[in-house]
DNA sequence: ACAGTTGGTTGTAGTCGTACAACTAATTGA
DNA sequence: TCAATTAGTTGTACGACTACAACCAACTGT
């Protein structure tokens, strides 16, 4: 496999390449809020504070952190979803004040729909050799693990 | 270089993978829009008109185009910045109706700002062993130069 | 027991972006 | 020449998100 740089030698400038590369991939070329969005008929935060959920049931105090939304906006976001049918409150049984929220079968179907629609790779991505593909699962995936959760 | 599927064979679900994890990598982890728009006082959207303004003038209905905004907002937008001395107005020299826009030496210094902070590699891919770094270098390019401009 | 804190809700106000309608000025084509 | 089109502007209305203030109910620590 060549690994010669593509242009530039230096390390910094092959990493903000890189950067501005994958920026470029994902942000201009196949951003897929609008198809999700339109698929589903709500707005993005309702998107993810629905997938969020469909991962496992969270209190509006854990939701509201997860999303970077203040409280009151985490109401009406749920108070939307459930409206829908999609989650359903419960009170935790531990802290009357508390609500857990979770995804009814309906909210799940929802969310497995919007990452189908969300986790098609572009035709670009499915085009690459195998070893390419196969180097740059295993590049991300090492990114993806020595960050974050 | 090893280049033995991360978890799973199939093209399809390996290429699922990676495109979730760029897609993670990139919006969920180092969005630096918020950062951009602190940096120069200004909401996203002018800075995608800003930089794209610094990358070659433009007429407003091209313009609009590019940002795939309308006509109407692409007129605020341009207001907006040449309120702030960032861009200028020039009429189109076989075409009275028509606007060509460009950015003023403060623009471009604006524009060059934000181009920095949006091009800042996550530490992670800077801690990339070369040879990974070199392939990802080599894969993305190839990944843009297949599709558009 | 009770002051202080926390989880959630309600309401209000402002910004940002989208979508139209209506208009002027300039250009184009029959 | 003149109707139709195009480029841009102005104005208006709306939806989506943000940020507060104020409030109630429930919990916590002393």
């Amino acid at each position: 496999m060549r690994t010669e740089p593509t242009v530039a030698t230096s390390p910094e400038e092959t990493a903000g390449r890189v950067w501005r590369g994958l920026r470029a991939l994902v942000l201009e070329r196949h951003e897929r809020r609008k198809e999700v969005c339109d698929a589903l008929g709500m707005s993005f935060i309702r998107v993810k504070a629905l997938r969020r959920l469909a991962a496992g049931p969270r209190t509006m105090r854990d939701l509201a952190a997860d999303l970077i939304i203040d409280a009151p906006y985490t109401t009406v976001v749920v108070d939307d979803l459930e409206r829908r049918g999609l989650v359903a409150r419960e009170v935790h049984p531990a802290d009357r004040r508390s609500k857990i929220v979770k995804v009814t079968p309906e909210g799940e179907r929802a969310a497995r729909r919007a990452d189908e629609i969300l986790s098609v790779p572009p035709p670009v991505i499915l085009a690459l050799p195998a070893g390419d593909l196969a180097a740059l699962d295993r590049i991300v995936t090492g990114l993806l693990g020595t960050e974050g959760p």
